[in-house]
DNA sequence: CCTGTTTTTGGTAGCGGTAACAATAGAATC
DNA sequence: GATTCTATTGTTACCGCTACCAAAAACAGG
C-alpha cells in the first residue's frame, strides 16, 4: 500500500480512503489512486485492516458433520447472504462432540470472527463462558434450546415431531413406532423423542419402549430399523423415522419384504429431501425451513455486527415447518 | 498479551514463546506464564500473529455449489486433515461462474490464505495471473485439466466416462444414450462427454446427437431425460447418466412407465451415492475417491506450506476410480 | 578463575493497515 | 476583506503480535 501511495504521490491514508470510503475522496484522487492500484495489481491486506480496525468480515460456523446433506441448505442460505455483504464463512465440524466444539470456538475467537453460528445447542460451560466474554453475537440454529446462548433461528424439533405423531394418530394408527438418530449429545434427537411422547400422551396411546429406537445415519440403518421393529412387535402399524434418510431405507426394506405401505405399515419422515417425493409410495414428511434458517441467521447476525442492533440480543426466531401428507401414511 | 506479560513479570516475547515455541523456554517461565494465561483467560489474537509473521493458517476452498452432496465428502476429507494441523477452512461458492470465482479468489488472497483449493478447473486468465503472482500453492480437484494452475488431485472424468461406456458396449448394448449436467463452464461435464464419445468410437458405434442430452440437477431432471430419449429414439437400449442423481430419477421413471431395467433399457450412473446400492434394481456406477481427494489435497497442500516442498509444485495426482457392475446393466 | 559457548530472556522495530486528530485550501457568510 | 465553515488530505500513533538481534545467565573446558 505504501508503494501505491508513493507512486500516486499521496499518503497511505488517502489510498485507504479510496479503497474503503470512496465518498470522502475527490474524484481526481480516486482516479489517480485506482489507476496505480490496477497498474501494480495491489491487493489490500485484510489481516492488517482487520487488526487495525479491530473488525473482521469473517463468520465462524460449526456443524456436527459437514457431510450431512441436511445442513448444506442452511449453509447455502448463510453463504449467499453473507457474500452479498462481503463476509466470509469459516466452517468447521465438531463431530457431535461438545469438547471438540469448545476447541473450535476457541480457535474461531482467536481468529477474531465477528460472529458465530452453532448448529448444536449443547455446549460445555467453558464454551458458553468464552463466548459470553468475547461479546460477539452468536446464533444457534439446530433447535430451540431452553437456555439460548444469545440468538436462535430454528424450528422446534419438539413441535415438528409432535405434529407428525399427532397426524399419524389422527389418521387412525394406534401402534406408532419411533426411530431417530442417536441422541447422545444431540438435543435435536432428544426433542424429537419428547415431541413424540407428548403426542402419544395427548392421543391417549401407551408408550412402549420396545418400539422406540435409536440408530445411525444412512439407508441401511433405516432398513434395519423397520425389520427389527416389525419382528419384535408385529402389531406396529406406523413408523415415524425422525431423522436423515431413515424412512427411505425403511421403505425399500418394506418393498423387499412385500409389506404394503401404508397397508401393513405406514411410514413418515422428518425432512423433506427430494427423494421422498419421488419414491413410490411417496413418503409423508415435514418440510423444514433449512434454507430460510441460513438466510435469517445471516441477516440477524449482520444486523448485530454492522448496525449494532443490540435490541436483537437474545432474539428467538421460531421458523415454521409444514406437514406434508403423501401416500405412505 | 501485554497484560499477561506484566502480570507474569516477563516480556511479551517470552509470552509469545511460551505459546508458540514452548521448547525454547525454561520450565519455570512456561508454568508461570501459562498460569497467568489461564487466570485471565487470555486468547491470543491470530490476526495479529498472522500479520506479524506473514503466515496464516487458513485455506480457501471454492466449490461451484455448496449444496451439492458430491463435494461434501471431499470437504470432509480436507477438513479432517487440515484440522489436525491447526488449519482452518474458508468455503465459498462460485455458482459455476468463473468471474464469480475470480472475485472469490481475490478476496481469499486479500485474506492471505496460505493455500487455495478449487473444484473447478476453468478460470479466467486474470484469476490465474493473480494466483501465480501471489505465489501460494493451489490444488485443483474436480478434474484433471490440460493446463493445471499448479497441483492437481483428482480422478479423470474423461477416463471414468470412457470406462463406463466401454463397459456398456462390452455388455452388448448398442444404442447408448448419454446424459450429463450442463457443460457450460463445467469442464467435468465436457470431459465426461468426450470420454463417452471416445468409447463409442472405440466400440465402432455411431455417435447420435439425438441421444446426447444435457440437463439440470435433480431426480426430476433424470426422470425427464429418460422419458424424452425413449420417446424420440425408441431403439435406445442403455442410458448413461453422467452426473448427480440423474440415474435414480431415471430409474423411478422407468418403474413408473413399466420399462424393465435393464431388460428394456439399462441404466448406469456416475457417482456411488448410497442410494444406488439400495434401489431395486441396484444401479451400476463408478466409485470415485471423493473423500481421498480431499485428504490428499490437504496433505499435499500442507507439505507445500509447512515443509516448503517446492518439488511438489505442478504435481498431478490421478486417483483411481472403480467401476461397479450391478443389476441395472 | 578466566574465556568461549550455549541457553534463556529482553528490547526494538516493524507487519500493513486504520482511527483520530491536525492542517490546508477553497467556499460561504457577513 | 476578515471570519467561519466545510471538504479534502496528511501526520502520528497504535492495533497485537513476531523477527531479529543484543544482553544476560548458565555451563563447559582448560
Amino acid at each position: 500500500m505504501r508503494d501505491v501511495a508513493v507512486r500516486a504521490g499521496v499518503s497511505t491514508m488517502t489510498v485507504s480512503r479510496v479503497l474503503n470510503e470512496p465518498g470522502k475522496v475527490s474524484e481526481e484522487m480516486r482516479e489517480r489512486v485506482l489507476r496505480v492500484v490496477r497498474e501494480i495489481g495491489y491487493l489490500p491486506n485484510h489481516l492488517a485492516g482487520n487488526l487495525s480496525s479491530s473488525r473482521s468480515t469473517t463468520i465462524g460456523l460449526i456443524v456436527p458433520s459437514i457431510d450431512n446433506s441436511i445442513y448444506t441448505q442452511t449453509v447455502k442460505g448463510l453463504s449467499e447472504v453473507l457474500k452479498r455483504s462481503g463476509f466470509q464463512l469459516m466452517i468447521a465440524e465438531s463431530g457431535y462432540d461438545p469438547n471438540e466444539e469448545e476447541e473450535l470456538i476457541t480457535i474461531f475467537l482467536s481468529q477474531r470472527v465477528s460472529g458465530l453460528v452453532l448448529h448444536s445447542t449443547e455446549h460445555t460451560p467453558q464454551a458458553a463462558e468464552k463466548i459470553r466474554k468475547s461479546g460477539i453475537p452468536v446464533v444457534e440454529n439446530g433447535n430451540i434450546p431452553e437456555e439460548p446462548l444469545d440468538m436462535v433461528v430454528s424450528f422446534s424439533n419438539h413441535d415438528a415431531s409432535y405434529a407428525m405423531t399427532m397426524h399419524l394418530g389422527r389418521l387412525g394408527y394406534r401402534k406408532i413406532a419411533f426411530a431417530s438418530l442417536y441422541s447422545v449429545h444431540n438435543d435435536r434427537s432428544k426433542d424429537r423423542l419428547k415431541g413424540y411422547q407428548a403426542a402419544l400422551k395427548q392421543l391417549g396411546l401407551d408408550p412402549d419402549p420396545r418400539i422406540v429406537l435409536e440408530t445411525e445415519r444412512g439407508l441401511a440403518a433405516g432398513a434395519e430399523v423397520v425389520a427389527r421393529v416389525m419382528q419384535s412387535v408385529p402389531e406396529v402399524d406406523a413408523l415415524f423415522c425422525a431423522g436423515d434418510v431413515l424412512a427411505v431405507g425403511a421403505l425399500f426394506e418394506c418393498q423387499k419384504r412385500g409389506w404394503p405401505v401404508p397397508g401393513r405399515i405406514a411410514l413418515a419422515s422428518f425432512d423433506d429431501v427430494d427423494l421422498l417425493r419421488h419414491v413410490s409410495p411417496s413418503v409423508s414428511t415435514l418440510r423444514l425451513p433449512r434454507y430460510d434458517i441460513g438466510e435469517r441467521t445471516a441477516r440477524i447476525l449482520l444486523s448485530r455486527i454492522m448496525d449494532g442492533a443490540e435490541h436483537l440480543r437474545g432474539s428467538v426466531i421460531d421458523l415454521k415447518f409444514e406437514l406434508i401428507q403423501r401416500e405412505s401414511t
